[in-house]
DNA sequence: TTGTCTATTAGACCTTAGGCCAATATCTAA
DNA sequence: TTAGATATTGGCCTAAGGTCTAATAGACAA
């Protein structure tokens, strides 16, 4: 949406290099908060979005490569731009695999960084929104009963509500009632939509 | 599955080195088919699978970097291993962003080589397996009539045969036919399988 | 011209789904 | 012990889905 509210993290050691970047980066209209090593950044207790990282390889605490798997473990979805001095085709081949957005080696065109950080600004907001939407989806399915998530994944399957009664020993009556309510908690109108709904936060459908 | 029958292309104008890669690739146990071009690798008219292409950067005729694109445009999704002798990071880096499996700089390990191929194999059975269950979904798909595929997407959407009727300035009882049609054509037996089976070919709902 | 495919509609009939009200039984937390 | 959540079932009634038979009509191909 408005990019120029965007926020680009840059962890970068070379004082200088930091600086030029930042004002650079500030001139194109985006937040900056910069970094001298990994450890500091991974301080930072919350992440605004939609942002990017722009992160140097090497760094005195730790290797950027390692600070993009710690964050890939911690589940942080950060869209990552490297950008080096000394790199390899094996260290950018390596960050591309584990999903960077790009790798720039020094010195880089201004156009490129730019271009890179606006792909990264793309991705995140991308992530975001199927991320926001999966967290929705998730705390209703959250308030469903046991029983009901049971019968949320029969109905899914394409079951009839006899055939549901069946294989969970009960009633067609009270398969009934529980799929009311699943579909009153997860408020949705139609079978359509609750087979997507689950769909977006992977509840297989029943054997 | 049996990846002993699996298929290693590889295009490589460097024909001592191309002929040792050959060997020690057949010694894997995989069937090698090579080329000295991109363009003698072009003619091929049909490709075995599962496989993978072992992809020199620089060659005669057609860059490596240039074959991949091309591949991707005919929607060729054969899974690339890029050799290169002179590569550079900028040069890795687009090749991975158009979905290269690994860049591998000469000279390289043989276990490198190996693992990337694995990879590069499993990529394509994977792929292979999605597109193969997408055509059949297509060609079920292909025979509803124009008027059952709109009723396809009503349905889908979750909307009941009267609305379905209403939008499409029908009555309710043509709607119901179509709709069983809908069901016998794609030999589905609920509107889950429905929505599922129009999900995997990207069919979506209506407004 | 004839025949097939497609689209449309009707009526009859049966099955499913879903909502409303009421009641019972268990279990847990306050 | 009591209140609340959960699971269960029954009866009753309406709406919606699904199948079958049958008929009409236009488009297109042999």
């Amino acid at each position: 949406m408005n990019k120029s509210k965007a926020a680009v993290y840059i962890v970068e050691d070379d004082a200088s290099f930091r600086k030029s970047t930042e004002r650079l980066i500030r001139a194109s209209g985006f937040d900056v908060i910069s970094f001298e090593s990994a450890n500091s950044f991974l301080a930072q207790a919350h992440l605004r979005h939609p942002a990017c990282l722009l992160l140097d390889v090497r760094l005195p605490d730790i290797d950027g490569l390692d600070l993009q798997h710690k964050l890939i473990e911690r589940g942080v979805s950060l869209p990552i731009i490297f950008m080096t001095g000394h790199g390899s085709i094996p260290m950018s081949v390596q960050a591309m695999k584990k999903g960077a957005v790009d790798f720039l080696p020094k010195p880089f065109e201004v156009k490129e960084l730019h271009s890179a950080i606006l792909r990264a600004l793309e991705r995140d907001i991308d992530i975001r929104k199927k991320e926001g939407k999966a967290k929705r989806i998730r705390s209703l399915i959250d308030r469903l009963t046991p029983r009901e998530k049971e019968v949320l994944r029969w109905v899914i399957t394409g079951k009839l509500n006899k055939q549901i009664a069946d294989r969970m020993g009960t009633t067609e009556k009270t398969v009934k009632v529980h799929r009311g309510r699943v579909m009153q908690k997860t408020r949705v109108k139609s079978v359509a939509e609750l087979v997507r709904l689950a769909e977006k936060v992977k509840i297989p459908p029943a054997v």
